[in-house]
RNA sequence: GGAGGGAUGGCCGAGAGGCUUAAGGCGGCGGUCUUGAAAACCGCUGAAGGUUCACGCCUUCCGUGGGUUCAAAUCCUACUCCCUCCGCCA
């Protein structure tokens, strides 16, 4: 949610930032309903101190043994107009809320302008694209042959995009996804914590997924819960209705979770390997960071993040989205691409966002300035690392002229000492 | 799944239809005293919204939603969560 006084105040700020999104949107309409509810709160408030002072009398005069009854009919009366009064109210106040909840998040002024992915910018590259003196195959051909990644089994057991992952493979995810918690929890300062894999509709409303995207997630039959897309949204929403103390900021969460996407709007994209899968893992961070902070948060953030491909020496580079690219809830968002030789192309492995106080406003998270104010802080997150795409990019870059895949220096202790897939 | 008990401010805890504007305590902040500190004493100390240039004023909030009543923290009702016991279970 964006600040609603500045809806108030300078609703042309608004109307440009959503220009700049792409997004349509009936801002007339929301600038009236606002006017309308401020309105009946006066209204509704002021009949109601009438009927507290009212009430008052009648409990003094009472006590001196008269009856009014004269009053008690006037204050039936005010109960009535009092009640008549809310009703219209809470209608216009829904309208209202429900039209504020689905308003995208103003982008940052470092965010360039643009329509689509091809107009993001590229802010840096590391190390170097991979040269083979063979014809580098996709993970899927890799990993079927390896007798590592088995997708037709999993289509059986379930449907399309889910994988069984086999021995060496199902090692290798497991061997990510601890070298990951162990990165980030050693040597970057995140606190380690496994939060539940299904929330209810308060906590997707509070992170932004609710109510705009509710076709991408999965419901639970009977139960308003919901499986989640990312970590992002347990992690986040831990702190929701608290007031945080401002020197505990910045505070830092990793956390291993596998997510559930429906992909709705992906059919026929991405059908072959790890790519787009309705289940898959993910180590995610998040950061809950004072708002004059959270812009060197994010680029910390972002580091952290590229650190792991780092560790594993493989070859990336980092976009910073543009305007009709960055989601819904985010102020800026950097993308780390990673190499993939086997299917040629840079494939998206970590997103990082700051939301500044969208998510804040929406969850209620707080903290409490020196001077014993209180603020919104800031929220941010980004994957560190999408597990599955990892797997991808393991295989593609340290794949073999024989078809074996060698296993990256920092991963070996994970795995058993064995140096590659299969072993010898 | 069954049977009981409970949810009140940062924390503990009273309150059982109108003298609640929620007692009292702890903690926190400020002050007096002191070389300094402690102790003692005095004062202040929740959140959201509306309104105001501002001081302030007003409204709402006692787990959540409905209801009874002129009037609800207090009565009724449904739900949620926590505790105790029983059953089942990784």
């Amino acid at each position: 949610m964006i600040d609603p006084k500045l809806i108030r105040e300078n609703i042309g700020i608004v109307e440009e930032s959503l220009k700049k999104r792409g997004a349509a949107f009936d801002t007339g309409r929301l600038v009236s309903l606002d006017e309308k509810r401020r309105k009946l709160i006066q209204e509704s408030e002021k009949l109601k101190n009438e009927k507290n002072a009212l009430s008052d009398e009648i409990a003094k005069s009472r006590k001196t043994g008269a009856t009014p009854a004269e009053k008690i009919e006037h204050l039936k009366a005010l109960g009535k107009k009092i009640s008549s009064s809310e009703e219209e109210l809470k209608v216009i106040e829904k309208g209202w809320e429900d039209m504020t909840l689905v308003i995208p998040n103003l982008p940052h002024e470092s965010v360039p302008i643009g329509n689509g992915d091809e107009d993001n910018k590229v802010v840096k590259t590391w190390g170097e694209k991979p040269s083979y003196d063979f014809e580098p195959i996709p993970h899927w051909d890799l990993g079927e042959k390896l007798d590592i990644l088995d997708f037709k089994r999993a289509a059986k057991i379930t449907g399309s995009r889910f994988t069984l992952y086999k021995s060496y493979g199902a090692l290798l995810e497991r061997s990510l996804i601890n070298f990951m918690l162990d990165l980030h929890t050693r040597e970057h300062g995140y606190t380690e914590v496994l939060p539940p894999f299904m929330v209810n509709r308060e906590s997707m409303t509070g992170t932004g997924q609710l109510p705009k995207f509710e076709e991408e997630l999965f419901r639970l039959e009977g139960l308003d819960y919901f499986l989640i897309p990312t970590a992002e949204v347990p992690v986040t929403n831990i702190y929701s209705n608290e007031i945080l103390k401002e020197e505990e900021l910045p505070i830092k969460f990793v956390a291993y979770t596998p997510c559930f996407r429906k992909e709705a709007g992906a059919h026929g994209k991405d059908t072959r390997g790890l790519t787009r899968q309705h289940q898959f893992n993910k180590v995610e961070l998040v950061k809950f960071a004072h708002p004059d902070n959270s812009y060197n948060e994010l680029e910390g953030l972002l580091l952290d993040a590229e650190d792991v491909l780092k560790k594993l020496n493989i070859h990336y580079r980092v976009s910073l989205l543009c305007t009709g690219d960055i989601g819904f809830s985010s102020a800026k968002t950097y993308d780390i691409e990673v190499w993939l030789p086997g299917q040629n192309i840079y494939r998206e492995i970590s997103s990082c966002s700051n939301f500044e106080s969208f998510q804040a406003r929406r969850a209620k998270i707080r903290y409490r300035k020196s001077n014993g104010k209180i603020d919104l802080l800031h929220t941010l997150n980004g994957s560190g690392l999408a597990i599955g795409r990892t797997v991808m990019a393991v295989m593609e870059n340290f794949q073999t002229k024989d078809g074996f895949i060698t296993v990256p220096e920092v991963l070996r202790p994970y795995m058993h000492g064995i140096t590659r897939i299969p072993p010898d």
